[in-house]
DNA sequence: CCACAGATTCTCT
DNA sequence: GAGAATCTGTGGC
């Protein structure tokens, strides 16, 4: 279980509306946990994750946000753009971030999608992955844990092959990157599925001060695919990487 | 399972 | 020149 996995799939969805992406981060944030995040490569190729975490960056109040202060420049451009195109930005010297920019143009806040269950084209995002994953039984390629494709911000991107060439696009309609409404996600198929809608402190902001701390992550937790569980519990593998664990509600 | 160091380069001061 | 909304390998228990 734990996954709906099949590589060869086609998922059956379609592009939500402008006005889905007109609501504040915090809004957005929860309700992007169970959409879909499509990829078409060039060649027509597809891949695609459900949405399983996700974290509120909440305008220029927010320290940890890029936009702070109102800070505005070529990098964090498109958090000032309107709602629904995507901020994807650089950093660590090495790794891509994929954001949903949100409420209205000028006022920029955005949610940073940091897991995804994968759905489609699971072989593909291997390939792209491939030379990641020694540490995690010596799996490779191929053999690489289902679990170590999409779990986090940057390992996404990677498998999803998402740059600074697809920033500003738009996600409410088809095209190289764009994101599905959600399918089947009531409560009790959640429940089901041994995932349940939790809280915590965002990841890797701890010089924000008061704001490091406030509760502006969301997760599917119980989901293998989730960057880091929320509050210890059972988990198993790198799902599970304890550096910051944030606090539940 | 947990903790830590190193990688690697873009961005802004 | 410093720091970064991260990931991975190694080493310890």
């Amino acid at each position: 279980m734990g996954g709906l996995g099949g590589d060869t799939r086609r998922l059956q969805s379609r592009p939500l509306s402008r006005a889905f992406f007109e609501v504040d981060a915090a809004t957005l944030a929860e309700r992007l946990l169970g959409c879909v995040l499509v990829r078409e490569l060039a060649g027509g190729e597809r891949m695609a994750g459900r949405i399983v975490e996700t974290e509120a960056y909440v305008g220029v109040r927010d320290r940890a946000s890029h936009a702070f202060g109102g800070r505005r420049t070529a990098r964090n451009e498109s958090m000032y753009g309107r709602a629904g195109i995507a901020y994807v930005y650089f950093t660590y010297g090495m790794h891509h971030c994929f954001n949903v920019v949100c409420a209205s143009a000028g006022d920029p806040q955005a949610v940073l999608v940091r897991a995804l269950e994968p759905v489609e084209g699971l072989a593909r995002m291997r390939e792209h992955r491939a030379g990641a994953g020694a540490s995690d039984g010596g799996a490779r390629g191929p053999a690489m844990k289902e679990r170590m494709l999409c779990s986090g911000p940057a390992r996404l991107c990677e498998a999803m092959r998402i740059d600074r060439a697809m920033d500003g696009h738009d996600l409410n309609r088809a095209g190289a990157v764009w994101i599905g409404e959600p399918s089947g996600e009531e409560p009790a198929v959640r429940m089901e599925r041994g995932e349940r809608v939790r809280r915590a402190a965002r990841i890797g902001v701890d010089y924000a001060g008061a704001w490091a701390s406030r509760r502006l992550r969301w997760v599917l937790d119980g989901n293998p695919n989730v960057s880091r569980r929320v509050g210890g519990r059972p988990g198993r593998g790198r799902a599970g990487n304890p550096v910051g664990v944030g606090m539940v509600a």
